[in-house]
This record gives C-alpha cells, structure tokens and sequence, in this order.
RNA sequence: GGGGACGUAGUUCAGUUGGUUAGAACGCCGGCCUGUCACGUCGGAGGUCGCGGGUUCGAGCCCCGUCGUCCCCGCCA
C-alpha cells in the first residue's frame, strides 16, 4: 500500500482481523459466502483464501442496496470498521470470531451465475459436475485445504532432500519413446515427419546419465506420464513423482535415505499417527505373495495366508490333492452365518476360483463344513495347527493350479474380510519394504519378460545371468508399501554394459536392438559408469495418505476423469485441420466407433 | 477389452404391488424479520424421471438396448 493512501482492494485479508484490530477502518475483498438478512440488520460471511470475516450491513444505506440482492458467490470489496461483537455474540469456532466488520461502502468486483452446487454449506456433489467446475470445487474447504497440504508437503520434501544432501536438476518432457513400460504419450514433430517425441513415464534415463554426468544425490518433483487406465489411487495421465538417484549406494543406502525421509515427513504432517519405526521391515517378493498374496500388502491387517499344499500333495481329496492348496484362519469366524460364506465363495468364483471351502473348529475342537468329511484325522489336526485356528475360529481354503490368479483371489478376501470384520488398524502407518522381485517373469505369450526395470542390476550379477534359469534370477529391485498402497519403486541399477546386454538378450532383445532404443543410457554405460541406484516415491499417494484420502483426484487440483478427460478444459479435443497438416498426421477413424462427440 | 454399482428439479434424496396432478430439503426469485453465523418465516418459479425401444388399459417403477459417471479386473518396465 501506497503511504496515505488506502489499497484499491484490501488492507487486511479476511482470516487476519482480530480483537486488537477493534477501531480500525479496514477494507476487505472476498466472496460472497454466505447471508443472513434479518432486516434490521443484514450479515455476510466474506471469505478469501485466508478465512471468513462477517460482515454487517445496515438496512436503508446504498451498501445494503446494492448488497442484498447479491447472490452467493459474488465477489465484493466493502469498507468499515472493525467492531468487537458483544459477548453473547462472539463466534468461538472461527478464528474472526470476535469481531465483525460494519460497512460503509461496499463494491461489486466480480459478478456470479446462480453456482451450479453449493460452494458452502459443502455437500455431496456428483463427480462430473465437481470437475466441470474445479475452479468452485476447490473453494470448498476441504478442497482447499487439501490442496494447500500438497503445497506444504512437497515444501517439506524438497527442505527435507536439501537436507539429506541432494540437489534438483531438472530433465525434459519432450523425449524419446522407448519400449517397455506403459502406453506412452506422444507428441508429433513438425520437423520430422513420421517422427514422434514421447513425454516421459518417469526420468528414468536421465536420472542414470545424470549419475553418468558425475553429479550425485539427484532428486526432481517430476511430472510423469503413463497412458493408462486409471484407478482410486492412480490418476490416468500424469502424476508426480520424488524421483531421486544416488552414486555408489548399495540397496541400504537408499533404503535408510528414504527412511528418514519418509518417517520425518509422515511425523512432520501426521503426529497423530504412529509410523512403522525404522528401519521399516524388509520382506521378500516371495513371501509378500505367499502371506499376503500381493507385493502391496496392508499390514494392518493381521490376517494371513498359509500355504497348505504340501499336507494334500498325497491326499485323496481329489479337489485339493497335488493342487496349490492355500488357507486363510479367521479369528472367530465359527460363528459366521452360512451366508458370510457363500458370499466369500462369490467373491473367490468372481475372481476365477473353481470354489472355496471353509472349515469352522467346533467347541470340541472337530472340524466341521462342507469338506470336512474329506480330511482325516490326522489332517484336520495339522491343518488346525498350520493355520494357528483355534475353538471357534473359521478357516477358508482355495485350492487352484494357477498360483497367479489364487494370490490375487486371497489377497482380495484378505483384504475384504480385515475391513469387513474391523481387523484393520486404525490411525498408522503401516510400511514395509519388498525387496528380491524377480528379474523376469513369462508374459502372455509364455515368452521370459523384464517382470520390472528392465535396468535393475540382476542378483547375481553376469554369473545368474548366464547360469542360472532366468526366473529364478533376483533383480535389486524393491518397493516401498504403505497401508496397502505402492509408495514407491527403485531399483540398484545394472551399470556395466556387458551385464545389460545380456540380460536384455534374455528378454528377447538383441545388441543392436539395445544399441538403438537404450542408445543413450548403454553408451553413457561405456564411459564409465558410477554403481548407481534410486528409487521414485509417488507425491499424489503421498499426499493422499497424509490427508487421508481415498481418492487420488480429491489431492489433485485439476485431474482428468477415468476416461482420461479434463472435463474442464475439453481435453483431449480435436484440432484444426491445419494443425495437422503442419504435423503430417492424418486420423484414421476406429472401424466400429463413432467419432466422439464435438464439444 | 471385461465385471459391478449408480442415473428422478440447479444440488442432495424420497417415490408403496405398475394406478389419478412425481414430493421434501438446500439453492434460486419475491415478501416479512435488529444478533445471526447451516438464521428463522411466508409465498413463487423450477421436472422429456439419462436416452431409445418394448410389455401393459396404464411405466419413474417391469423387460431389452444404449449413453454417462464411479469402483474393480486386464493394463501400470
């Protein structure tokens, strides 16, 4: 403000005036929140980004004229001074409580249209229209506060990375596709017909060549792109990632960086809700899928799966014998209706399972359900012992030959029973590393794939690669979980040439072909290349947990919907013919489909 | 690509076994009201029951199709 001279649109925000300020003349700007027009006195709650100030108004004055017949949502300026309220009229639950602002003079700055949902009070609004109107959406608080969380989130994470002894550079968005990974976006080149940028699904390579380059302890807030499909916690399109890289590191260096990391941060924003103490367990793929039945499990949940197999290799229970056989006890479960079980079954048929059978321990410690009769003695004793069931508990069986599908099927009833029986611990973080992922899984077509980074340094080393089956072969590969959701993946990375090659000539790929499409990274391999490795904590889960969220898009200021739409901006959208031309792209149409609808 | 849930006023919802003119709250418009803060109160406007077809004397309700949104599987090195 100029001195003498009063600021055309406020002195004060309206989340600044106090008791103190009582005497003062003061002019505040802000939307036009909501009223109370009692007649005789007229009352608006003017908020801003800072908070709510009330404002009164006297009948028969020209600010009431003008004032009173404003819908919700217009923006207004208004003059006055600050009066402290008497005390059966003070407002203990807002911060302006204590005073209110008796206006003088008041303007119109910014018409509204009848809002098409209310901004305040806030209530459930369909999803679409949110969108569609993001910019009212996030008037609301908790959108507001939300998103102003992200802010001081990735503040803190930035303080935090400084601190930790990294460094940001920035990497580019307009880059090369390279196979591998998810759909790719791509952007057409005006001066290369034919030939296409991609934007980048993370900074992968450069972050590697910045290890390459000398530089150390790299880390980027990167924006990510992937086309796919989108899901509660992952936004189709583009997400953030804390991607960060370190030179001469083993996997514990990483880990007890991003340990401190992630332990201060979810303290810093969340000391109400105890964290796994580090370091956080490390638990290997194998066992995660095994106990778990996903390389993601919520440990929250105290239920686990028992592997069976081995006790109905020999049975002659046709059904489980020589099948992967595995079991989940649940705590009390004997006293489950019939009904809780058939629609456990559902959920397994649902899921691909040939049925699911379950077994309740009887007062007298027999076992009894639809298969009982199948079990000897014997077995019933040692499946009871395996499982950990005791007197009145419950245990589910599935028994399949694809073991893929079955973790899938289990990990679904883990989940599904914890929350329907309350088991899920409430207010924590539950985290944990997986570490040892395989190098290579069999992909649809039976033929051996990169199951993860196709640059992960391969337990083992040239040795594995060369003696051993390759899926059986380890990779130093790992993620970070929390409560069920995948924070993170990195890798220590495979830096010698000759290692690369040849573990890419087991995926099917041959010299040249990694020559060309890895063409920068196994050149900068050649030139002498730090052990490197790192790992890439997604932001918006971060954010989401921290805010404790269930929806991605609820942290996210303008997200696309799940058919990857901006439903705001009309994204994506044709464009015109020139632009094309200029682009050398012609659209061929899909066969079947109708061309979508012109906004 | 597949499975599921939902779709009634601007918004949130109700709507009986298929039966006359589809209701309520909030919002909007117009009154009244000097202490509210989700103000109260009186009145008013506002509906192609997502869309299309079918069954029926009669459909918001039943059947088929379709569109849209969300959730899940596939997908996500």
């Amino acid at each position: 403000m100029q001195s003498g001279e009063i600021h055309k649109y406020r002195t004060h925000t309206c989340g600044e005036l106090r008791a103190s300020n009582t005497g003062s003349v003061v002019r505040l700007s802000g939307w036009l929140r909501n009223r109370r027009d009692h007649g005789g006195v007229y009352f608006i709650d003017l908020a801003d980004h800072y908070g709510v100030t009330q404002v009164i108004i006297a009948p028969g004055t020209a600010s009431y004229e003008l004032l009173s017949g404003l819908p919700k949502e217009t923006v207004i300026r208004v003059d006055g001074m600050v009066v402290a309220r008497d005390a059966g009229a003070i407002n203990p639950g807002m911060v302006t409580g204590e005073i209110e602002v008796r206006v003088t003079e008041a303007e119109l700055l910014g018409t509204t249209e009848p809002v098409p949902f209310s901004v305040f009070p806030e209530s459930q609004v369909p999803e679409d229209l949110r969108l569609t109107y993001r910019f009212l959406d996030l008037r609301k608080s908790k959108m507001h506060a939300n998103i102003l969380l992200r802010s001081r989130i990735i503040a803190s994470i930035r303080r935090r990375m400084v601190d930790l002894g990294f460094v940001e550079y920035q990497t580019p968005t307009l880059t090369a596709s390279s196979p591998e990974g998810a759909r790719d976006f791509l952007v057409p080149s005006r001066r290369h017909p034919g030939k296409f940028y991609a934007l980048p699904q993370a900074p992968q390579m450069f972050k590697q060549l910045i290890m390459v380059s000398g530089f150390d302890r790299y880390f980027q807030i990167a924006p990510c792109y992937r086309d796919e499909d989108s899901r509660a916690d992952r936004s189709p399109g583009e997400f953030y990632q804390l991607d960060l890289e370190m030179s001469f590191v083993t996997q514990d260096d990483v880990f007890k960086a991003v340990e401190t990391l992630l332990a201060g941060l979810f303290t810093e924003f969340r000391a109400d809700r105890p964290i796994t103490a580090t370091p956080f367990p490390r638990i290997p793929y194998s066992e995660a899928m095994l106990k778990y039945g996903s390389d993601k499990p919520d440990l929250r949940n105290p239920l686990v799966i028992q592997d069976l197999s081995e006790m109905f290799r020999e049975s002659t229970f046709r059904a489980f014998a020589g099948k992967v056989v595995r079991a989940i006890n649940i705590p009390g479960g004997a006293g489950k209706s019939r009904t809780f079980f058939d629609k456990l079954e559902e959920q397994a048929k649902g899921g691909g399972a040939a049925g699911l059978a379950w077994l309740t321990v009887e007062a007298d410690g027999s076992l009894k359900g639809p298969v009982a009769k199948f079990l000897t003695p014997e077995t019933a004793e040692r499946l009871k012992s395996e499982c950990s069931a005791g007197v009145g508990d419950a245990v589910i069986i599935l028994a399949d030959t694809e073991v893929a599908k079955m973790c899938r099927i289990l990990s679904g009833l883990r989940d599904n029973l914890g929350r329907q029986l309350g088991l899920i611990e409430e207010n924590v973080y539950k985290c944990c590393w997986i570490v040892d992922f395989p190098m290579y899984e069999t992909d649809d077509d039976g033929k051996i794939a990169f199951s993860h980074n196709p640059f992960s340094m391969p337990q083992g080393g040239l040795d594995a690669l060369n003696n051993q089956d390759p899926l059986t072969i380890k990779a130093f590969q790992y993620d970070i979980v929390c409560n069920g959701y995948e924070l993170s993946s990195g890798a220590i990375r495979n830096h010698q040439p000759e290692i690369m090659y040849r573990a890419f000539e087991i995926a099917g790929y041959q010299r040249e072909e990694v020559n060309s499409r890895f063409k920068a990274l196994i050149n900068g391999l050649k030139y002498g290349a730090p052990p490197h490795g790192g790992i890439a904590p997604g932001v918006d889960r971060i954010v989401m947990l921290l805010a404790d969220e269930p929806n991605i898009r609820e942290v996210i200021m303008f997200p696309m919907n799940q058919n990857a739409e901006d439903m705001m901006m009309n994204a994506p959208n044709t464009v015109r013919p020139e632009q094309l031309r200029e682009l050398h792209i012609r659209v061929v149409e899909p066969p079947t489909k109708k061309p979508a609808e012109q906004a």
